[in-house]
RNA sequence: CGGGGUGUAGCGUAGCCCGGUUAUCGCGCCACGUUUGGGACGUGGAGGCCGCAGGUUCGAAUCCUGCCACCCCGACCA
């Protein structure tokens, strides 16, 4: 393994699949698409679960299990939602294996093992929980009902890259049931906020909030809503979503109560997701050339200390001064590691926590103790300074937070500069071309200029904003009226 | 699934055209010693069915055929 990281410069692709890799986050596994998530990585999205998992009880949801697999006529039974997903559904339609008769030792799928039902595994499981809440749901007593689950899920892609798109990927998916409309809608949107806040608040990405065009929003939903982000190469990427699915999986699976009036009416619902994809915003946001930068809230360890030592003596008298360290630090919710490894120096050392993103490095050496000094290094902006050992907490404590501003003030800036507005489609190829990220275009809300500006610029409407504003203006493809902007990007 | 490319030690590679001793080099790994404030150095060592299966040949990493895997570019997608 080479030591130096590709940078990002020089190669935007190849510097991320390098950093997963040599950050120890994740590899590719024998499964073809499928990836590893290694303990370092694992470590990280746990964070991200514990954090959302928190916001979604406090906001009234429960936790359930559904099955990884799906009958085929439950799966069909919204055909929007089945058609959308068909292309790329892995299909079981057998249940056992024998000895192959012409090759000994080895195993052939027994043809008398048929399925009389094909299974399918879940790309998402709108069918399984809808078929699930028709028991769950007679009366408006019985509403909402607020549901969500952590799963896998598995859409069969073409072409994977690690946590941005694979075979096989965690999330989490709520799903809920209303008695109105305007209940259902308020939902889609409150999950979408939940979304923002904890992408923004936690994970330091600034997002924008909007609603999907038609052709981009989920299948099998009326509305869906998103949160979008910008990448360091200027492509966008969708970090979150939440849908309105009216009452099309009411309808289509039989989901009715019993209104206070005494009338049968549909339930109306909601979805919403996020997955590792996360991971990849939470790379593709902050890192460097140098490797991954984490954000304090998402860091497995926040702070690391290394110790600088020629004797044994020595070791054992830093290993003291870090020890206190380790204490005080922990009393105020810091988690601390101690790098004591005797294997390597520290300047390996140093080179390896900068690579994995740790916030911050105490170095603490034989002249520190001699001063009553540490000496603290930044991820985020790589700068050292030395600190007196009494003073180091409240430093430490600080930085925390500074260090997670820093993060998200950057990566504001970054997109900043990288939203544009443009009037002219010579204006819009030209600023794809040289400063790429968001595109903020009039568009006359049809389908087929999206199409056709998607076939000429490779650009896609990555949200009608949320908080854009009625703007009388003309579509900056085909000239038709309009009345608010739209962004545009390249998307992962 | 279309077009292009690549498979040699854990990783990155030389050798392949033009077949011929014991398959090259670097990183990593192991042992010992010296080292330790930004990826240490020396000495010694281990590690290979040259992607797989056939074929040609006295002889195949090298030539031929088939298969498999991976990568890049397109269409599809969170």
């Amino acid at each position: 393994m080479s030591k130096k990281l590709t940078s990002r410069a020089e190669d935007y692709s190849k510097w991320y699949n390098e950093l997963v890799v040599k950050a120890d986050l994740a590899e590719n596994s024998a499964v073809r698409g499928c990836m590893v998530i290694k303990p370092y990585g694992y470590a990280i999205w746990e964070k991200m679960q514990a954090e959302l998992d928190r916001m979604f009880k406090e906001t009234g949801h429960q936790n359930a299990y559904f099955p990884l697999f799906v009958p085929k006529s439950l799966f069909e039974a919204e055909e929007k939602n089945a058609e959308g997903f068909a292309k790329e559904c892995a299909v079981v339609t057998h249940y056992r294996l024998q000895n192959d008769p012409d090759r000994p030792g080895k195993l052939r799928v027994d043809p008398e093992a048929k399925l009389e039902e094909e299974l399918v595994v879940r790309p998402t499981s709108e069918a399984i929980i809808w078929n699930t809440f028709k028991g769950w749901v007679q009366s408006y007593r019985d509403l909402p009902l607020l549901i969500n689950q952590w799963a896998n899920v598995v859409r069969w892609e073409m072409r994977t890259r690690l946590f941005l798109r694979t075979a096989e990927f965690l999330w989490q998916e709520g799903h809920t049931a209303h008695e109105t409309k305007a209940e259902a809608l308020s939902e889609a949107q409150l999950m979408n906020n939940v979304y923002a806040t904890f992408v923004e608040k936690f994970m330091a990405i600034p997002v924008i909030k909007g609603l999907k065009t038609e052709s981009e929003r989920f299948a099998g939903a009326d509305d869906t809503y998103c949160i979008e982000a910008l990448m360091q190469d200027g492509k966008a990427l969708q970090a979150g979503t939440s849908h309105f699915l009216g009452q099309n999986f009411a309808k289509a699976f039989d989901v009715k109560f019993t209104s206070k009036e005494g009338k049968q009416d549909y339930v109306w619902a909601t979805s919403w997701g996020v997955s590792t994809r996360l991971m990849g915003a939470l790379i593709m946001t902050h890192s460097d050339d140098h490797g991954l930068v984490l954000p304090p809230n998402l860091a497995p360890n926040q702070v690391v200390i290394v110790p600088i030592y020629k004797t044994e003596e020595q070791f054992e008298e830093v290993s003291k001064i870090a020890n206190l360290i380790i204490s005080d630090l922990r009393a105020k919710n810091i988690s601390v590691k101690y790098d004591n490894r005797t294997t390597y120096r520290p300047g390996a050392k140093f080179a390896q926590h900068e690579l994995q993103g740790v916030p911050l490095r105490i170095a603490i050496g034989p002249k520190d103790i001699e001063n009553g000094t540490v000496e603290l290094a930044r991820r985020d902006t790589l700068t050292k300074e030395v600190v007196s050992l009494d003073l180091l907490t409240g430093i430490v404590e600080g930085l925390m937070t500074e260090i997670q501003d820093t993060l998200y003030k950057k990566a504001f800036d970054f997109r900043a500069t990288h939203t544009t507005e443009v009037n002219t489609f010579d204006e819009f190829k030209e600023t794809l071309e040289k400063t790429g990220g968001f595109i903020s275009a009039h568009w006359d809300g049809t389908t087929e200029t999206e199409n056709k500006i998607k076939d000429i610029t490779k650009a896609t409407i990555r949200c009608i904003p949320e908080n854009s504003v009625e703007e009388e203006g003309v579509c900056v493809f085909s000239g038709k009226p309009s009345t608010r902007r739209v962004l545009f990007a390249k998307a992962y």
